[in-house]
DNA sequence: GCCTTTCTGTACCGATTGGTTCAGTATCTC
DNA sequence: GAGATACTGAACCAATCGGTACAGAAAGGC
């Protein structure tokens, strides 16, 4: 009856969040965006409504990934490893995409909690949860035996965000890939979770 | 001669340091600023040209007072004790004013580092200033034998960095200064600074 | 072919952006 | 008082902001 395709809307969503992600919420604008996603601005306003609902559905898309990649992590490796392969794989990973980009979640914390309030939760919210995910993988390791019981879990998921937050801010700056080895290192020394 | 007070530009300064602080560079506009600063659009341009250089002696002001307060410590704190007296002062302090700021040095790298790398590498440059003082103390306090090896002064100061910059994350989230309270407990005593 | 749907391109909207200009007023020294 | 200076307030600027409307081209099914 129709014309067929709509434009792949995962992908040209997926290239929105890295504008986002790389220049925040107020800083980019709709030519900016328009022009990434290659889309015409009706198109646009047709697809995703506004720039405000477009960046949710970008926090959102963010969130699911990070959080699958934890889960996914967290059901092949021993707890224990998770804090490792978590800075690795978002802090060293993203450098190879050779652009300081650190978290879109963090990121957006920092530039809208006095600014949008709604949007700044919607963030934390993600934040929170990955935090849970740590927090029960934790409390299992140390069910098993497999952990340390220096902290509880909770206070071991906060610690481990809290450098975590910290290595994105670092990887932020114009620190290389190759700087940001020995600061992850011993990051994980201190947390108690080197070997 | 002539009419003599020019309003009290430090003070004024100090009103849209604050105002950048919360708000970030991007979405704090002039009628914002000349609100807050409680000055006519004709005198802000006679003082400060342009928003962006009045950013710039916002930076420079936060950096100094920054700076001056660790230095201070410094003199009068032993160097262990230093971290916590840094954390205290600028995520607790912050709080008694109520409102989740964060660290506009942080702030500004998080937000420009991909808009504006002039003012990013500015905010760079400041915290830097920041690690090598922590860097110093600590080279000194090794030397006394105050402060055990385990790491470098370098790598200590690069790690209480990491660790300031994942609190001045969490202080910018809804946290209240009551739970942020155990987070920094944990932070020193993971770092190895706790008693 | 026709019809339907999805897209593009452009023109347009009011509001807001940062920045300039200038006439007028207040405040000082002499 | 006169003259110099430091300010205010409002008008104004071009550019850009996010968002809307609409005509027409492209691509599918029948």
């Amino acid at each position: 009856m129709a014309r067929s395709p709509e434009f792949d809307r995962t992908k040209v969503l997926e290239a929105a969040m890295k504008l986002f992600w790389a220049r925040g919420y107020t800083a980019t604008s709709l030519p900016d965006l328009l022009e990434t996603m290659d889309i015409a601005r009706s198109s646009f306003y047709a697809s995703f409504g506004t720039k405000r609902k477009l960046f949710i559905e970008c926090l959102e898309l963010f969130g699911e990934r990070t959080l699958a990649m934890i889960k996914y992590d967290a059901k092949t490796l021993p707890s224990t490893a998770l804090p490792r392969a978590f800075f690795e794989a978002t802090v060293l990973g993203v450098s190879l995409r050779k652009s300081k980009q650190g978290c879109l979640l963090v990121n957006t914390v920092l530039e809208l909690a006095d600014v949008d309030p709604e949007l700044n939760q919607l963030a934390m919210q993600k934040l929170n949860t990955i935090e849970n995910t740590f927090a029960v993988a934790f409390k299992q390791a140390q069910h098993r035996g497999e952990l340390e019981k220096t902290y509880s879990p909770e206070e071991l998921a906060s610690l481990v965000m809290t450098v975590n937050f910290g290595l994105r801010v670092q990887s932020r700056q114009q620190l290389s890939q190759q700087s940001m080895k020995p600061i992850i290192e011993n990051s994980l020394s201190m947390l108690g979770l080197a070997a």
